[in-house]
DNA sequence: TTGATACTTATCCATGCGGCTAACTATAGT
DNA sequence: ACTATAGTTAGCCGCATGGATAAGTATCAA
């Protein structure tokens, strides 16, 4: 009964915890592997490893495994498609009065609120 | 016993739903009371509520009452703090390769892979 | 003043999430 | 061969989340 998930909507969950964006910030540097990645954290390996799968199911991160250790790279990509939504976003504030009606219903609101 | 929540977690935490953005996007082009915001999901009153609670607990929205109507603004603010995030990383991952270490580091991994 | 409108409050429910431990697997080093 | 290392798998737990319904409140319109 999984419903369909928007990718922004697994992207933003995924960012939406401080350790995984702390990860993210770190992979930003550069690759690691998990052990150092999960090194800083206060927390059980399989718990952090979690995390991982979070991030690596959004897209944000890619892993491949060399002999035991796995090591995660950044995808910059999910990132961008991210903020592509913000900038969106941030086109329609600037443009909101761009139609007269726009601009008259909002000035109209501002009087009537004697 | 409530864990101490950074901004952006619950800011993203807020933007991890595909109603709750909507609203966002719908509120970028003016303000709006809640009904009309309502009106386009299949949802009981109360539900769609908590989406707007969510935002504005994030600090995304502010909300107020002017008889029985309930008038909602976008605080384009904390899409701005959100997105600056965004370019951080981006700035990050622009200049990873500005130590030479760094570089050499990269370097002798992608020549390793054979 | 009666009724409709626009929320609001209270309560419930299933699922998902973030953490844990314990036990297992596979590789590297000695 | 033995041991340490680096993950992995499996299962458990408590709390938060996203939905629901039912009933209450306050305001506006006739």
């Amino acid at each position: 009964m999984d419903k369909y998930q928007e990718p922004l909507d697994t992207i933003f969950h995924a960012l939406a915890d401080p350790t995984r964006r702390a990860v993210v910030q770190r992979l930003v540097e550069g690759p690691a592997p998990v052990k150092e990645l999960a090194a800083p954290y206060d927390m059980a390996l399989p718990s952090f490893m979690k995390h991982i799968g979070v991030l690596e199911s959004a897209g944000l991160i890619a892993s491949q495994k060399q002999g035991r250790v796995r090591t995660c790279t950044l995808n910059p990509g999910k990132l961008a498609a991210a903020e592509k939504w913000f900038e969106e976003q941030r086109a329609s504030w600037a443009s909101r009065f761009d139609n007269l009606d726009n601009l008259l219903t909002s000035l109209q609101g501002e009087t009537d609120e004697t």
